[in-house]
DNA sequence: TAAAATTAGTAAAACGTTTTAATTGTTTAC
DNA sequence: GTAAACAATTAAAACGTTTTACTAATTTTA
């Protein structure tokens, strides 16, 4: 192994102290740009890079963030938050700093505080979706910088970066009037979900801006849950009483549902029942027909993660920030825009995009 | 902010020196029981937790490992490589090390080489997928241990953690002879991929074992890649000489390629042409009919990867070391094992597998 | 033209550990 | 009964930076 090149054989070589050089590297300070070129030389020629370690110690920093999220975000199958993680992973390059992962479970236990935050090995935390509070005050006492990503602290005012779902909501709702349909129902799951409560905003916001008066029957919002099975149940509890000519579910896992729900059924989508979703994952692609569906730019929600976090940790005083990330609607098979003519998805684009494939 | 407290603060309170507290904490040297348990005593109740950066600078380690794999295994869609990531993580809490996951670009340059190398901040190095030689070469040079994950460098012994390809082909193989198909066909994509060519050769072993003659016009192996569209091709291709019975694709993008060749021909799945694939993606259970393929634990790759880098970086003496992690066969509908009475998959219990939805 | 301010550079302390070599007292070996 | 080995503990050096406070030289101000 070779021997490492440290900042003091960069200050020999140049006959200048180890503090202009480290002035020069962190451009810091007053130096004459004739020393400064002289220094930039050395470091080329002796391929030198400040030691992490050294740097950490004495800067009292570890250029480290922290990236926080539940054992059950993280192990699901749609890889929404490793997106997100991505996306940070991407930024905090720009800037210098790693981001370092981990989870926790979802109820708070002493045991289970993430090692980065008992070894003060992080600058400052990112809690990607729904936290347990307990670690939220944890963080806080430690006076670390953080921010959220996806979620939003109920009765409390934090830094965050959130999915726009009012527009989201919106959107879906006004691509459905725009193809005609009139009984648009909403499919919410859990509306006590703050993202489900948005979407639904943009949902009435829509009906109102046309002129539709928003039927309270037609919006299913007592499931337990999200989930897809919730999807199916609520779909089944609409149909019992109305029978709707578009939906908007309001995750495409829930759209997932209503579509097994009416093939069980039946009912052809999008010919008597159209559907649009939201998110984007995976299996709208793979699901028939496929699913028109709302498109959130997860990577771009860790993105704009750091770069706040990282503004926040330079200067405290910037004040809390929310950010609202746009969607975008993506038209597909399920909403019958094709059968209207309004637009062509031709079967060889949306093969195209399909994924990568294994291996 | 509270202060730290410090390991000078847990010699103080014991009336010991600093090295006596160190040695405690980290099992070394010859510490007698009493003050031993003094020390453990201090350091609850004080709450002490030593420095990462300090320990990192004086042990010359960075207890880190780094994790790399190329952008485009990084940003695909389907989470194969992020979810060995997270075994990875894991694990590695076990043996106090932090994963720092980096991607690089297909091709090596000096500007793309990762920044915990430059700064020597990681002590191992875990390839996982195919990577460019010269980032392998690059690492050897640092003299750090590194171990790779599901890919096999060709022309050089090196420590591998591999996926039981060829167990893999035979179990996939002999299942679909169990249920009485003679004609099977193997698509393979790209032949010059190792773990192509392990899978082949599990399903040559299983024909042999049967007594089947292995035919080898049923071999597609010739494309130039293992996507989606190849699998659609190598079916195009195989139809256009033979039927078979059955068919056994290499993976599973592969095996929904041909899923969607064989609906546009109006063939009828498992009726006429039964299908198995590998890998066990999410969109097996999209798809219609529901895949049967081999399931991989991607977790358990990444498990086992830190068990035996940590290993090669206390030891370095262990030599190089490959595992190979046991598959398993995961039945649903595209075999026609349900059909033909073998094996029931109620619609309930897949029901129960699926994903959890979004949100 | 003297005082003040600015610029360029540096010596030395600090960061919080691990590790090496030394010290002291006790036990074991012959 | 002495030398050698061992056990328990510690002082001090080392790790490679950043940062503070200082000096010296130059420029600006009034």
């Amino acid at each position: 192994m070779a021997k490492r090149v440290t900042i003091r054989d960069v200050a020999k070589k140049t006959g200048l102290s180890i503090s202009t050089v480290s002035l020069v590297v962190n451009n810091k300070g007053n130096v004459g740009e004739e020393t400064r070129m002289k220094v930039l030389k050395a470091i080329e020629e002796l391929g030198y890079y400040p030691a992490r370690s050294a740097k950490n110690l004495a800067s009292r920093k570890t250029w480290n963030l922290g990236f926080i999220l539940t054992e059950e975000h993280f192990s699901r199958s749609e890889p929404f938050y490793t997106k997100i993680f991505i996306g940070t992973e991407l930024e905090s390059r720009k800037y210098n700093y790693y981001v370092l992962l981990t989870t926790i479970p979802s109820q708070f236990s002493k045991s289970s505080i993430p090692r980065f935050l008992l070894e003060n090995n992080v600058d400052g935390i990112i809690f990607a979706g729904k936290v347990n509070q307990k670690y939220v005050r944890y963080v806080e006492e430690l006076g670390l910088s953080y921010i959220f990503v996806d979620y939003d602290l109920p009765g409390k005012k934090v830094a965050a970066v959130m999915i726009d779902n009012v527009q989201g909501g919106e959107i879906a709702t006004e691509h459905l009037i725009s193809l005609g349909y009139k009984k648009i129902a909403f499919i919410g799951g859990d509306i006590e979900h703050p993202s489900i409560r948005g979407r639904l905003e943009g949902y009435k916001k829509a009906l109102e801006k046309s002129g539709i008066n928003c039927d309270e029957n037609l919006c299913v919002v007592d499931e337990p849950d999200t989930r897809m099975v919730n999807g199916y149940r609520a779909c089944e509890k609409l149909f019992a009483k109305f029978k709707p000519d578009a939906i908007f579910a309001a995750n495409d896992a829930m759209a997932i549902g209503c579509v097994r729900f009416l093939k069980e059924k039946k009912i052809k989508i999008p010919d008597e029942v159209a559907i649009v979703g939201f998110d984007d994952i995976e299996a709208c692609i793979h699901i028939e027909p496929r699913l028109t569906t709302i498109r959130v730019d997860k990577e771009e929600l860790g993105i704009i993660a750091v770069r706040r976090l990282v503004e926040m940790i330079n200067s405290p005083e910037v004040g809390i920030i929310r950010t609202y990330v746009p969607v975008e609607l993506v038209i597909r098979e399920s909403c019958g825009a094709k059968l209207k003519g309004k637009v062509s998805v031709p079967d060889k684009d949306i093969y195209a995009q399909l994924p990568n494939g294994e291996m």
